[in-house]
DNA sequence: TTGCAATTCAAACAGTTGTATGAAACTATC
DNA sequence: GATAGTTTCATACAACTGTTTGAATTGCAA
């Protein structure tokens, strides 16, 4: 045990290398360079580069859902258990958005190192990304409770695409940036949030009038 | 010159190995093993492993803006230079979706291999990939002309969000299907398609009624 | 201090990668 | 049918990968 410090300088250096250049190209002595620490610390306290990689997503996995989880609880306790569309959603995008965009200099390593897991699909993550599945179906769960209305299938849809704007946008946000000649503010975080939430629940609330709290519509 | 056999068999057997198995883990091993071809024959007809990814890249880069772009043609000309929001959407993401969903054995190489590479950013693709900002400005454009009263920033938003629930649809639809336990029909291609553009086109058009074609709600 | 386990270290290992070489086989022209 | 140019081939190469080894060092208990 002692120290643990080789350990955590290890697994420190490797996010941030994996979540700047992905896995593809950073390797072992990329990593103990970056730590400071012997080529063999690795095998020694991971076994293997694979489990190093395992226990850095597996930590940061449970993390992240606690992070979501936490927040829907939260607005479930003071929202009476059924809380609206709009907060479950919010629940769902904001953390991983918060964390992966805004000012540069206080972005979170770990968000972004979750965002490269999603898009980089090595071996050692795929075999444990299927427990997200359980994860996301609480939200699902909940959002069937906040519109009754809507099929199942409409639902995941719902779900989906809402992943699919968050995601495609912290991928993208160059992109966006350069191809909208800075028209669209990318460090505005609480707007892009509001906006992908917005659409998604536009998508899902389209033709009927059934939540207290309707659409917001466009946000900002 | 002589035949073109064994460069067009290494184009093809390259193109089907990356969309399959993505770049990071196929060798130029793997690829003459399933063109049937020597080694030394990729460094022989393209110099390089990275100049044989360009070449593929920049092939179906022209291929796929070719194809969206004769789509939004056709919708001009006979819709008098000016065609409607959800017909402009149609052409940007139907030929990516078409190609990459629906029944298993229909699916393009071309359109999965332009997926991996929207995905994967390897080195000699970075390099290459700035033209597509130019090509998708083609669509801002027309996209401008059918919603005058939108912002710059709206039309930029709503062409981000089009292109994230399209590609996001095809990179995770396998998880989708999990998550829905099949309740979302991945093979109905023109389903998902009207979906896509139908959300887009809402989040463009909420609060104004500008256009003459409303958005489809709810598609199907 | 002595002894023992945990940790660090330099070095080497075996495997795989993309690329280069030079001879062999082919193709077409004269 | 000889010749020149193109294409194929087996093989070798150098660089890099993750992993292992065994000796050195450290930290701590008796």
């Amino acid at each position: 045990m002692a120290s643990d410090q080789t350990r955590s300088a290890i697994l420190a250096a490797a996010e941030r290398l994996y979540a700047d250049r992905g896995f593809g190209d950073v390797t072992l002595r990329d990593i103990v360079a970056e730590a400071n620490v012997n080529l063999a610390a690795v095998n020694y306290h991971f076994g293997s580069k694979d489990e190093l990689i395992a226990e850095l997503f597996v930590t940061r996995s449970i993390a992240l859902n606690r992070e979501r989880l936490a927040e829907l609880k939260a607005a479930e306790e003071q929202g009476g258990g059924r809380p609206p569309i709009d907060v479950i959603l919010r629940a769902l995008v904001g953390p991983t958005l918060r964390g992966c965009l805004g000012p540069a200099n206080q972005r979170s390593t770990a968000a972004r190192f979750m965002i490269r897991a999603s898009i980089e699909s090595v071996p050692p993550i795929r075999r444990i990304k299927n427990r997200e599945i359980d994860h996301l179906r609480k939200f699902a769960a909940a959002m069937r409770r906040a519109l009754p209305n809507r099929s199942d299938e409409e639902i995941y849809w719902g779900l989906h695409f809402a992943l699919a704007m968050a995601h495609h946008t912290i991928r993208e946000s160059e992109r966006l940036t350069k191809l909208s000649e800075g028209k669209c503010d990318l460090d505005d975080v609480d707007g892009i949030i509001e906006r992908v939430v917005g659409m998604a629940v536009m998508g899902l609330t389209a033709g009927k009038a059934e939540s207290k709290t309707p659409a917001k519509v466009a946000a900002r």
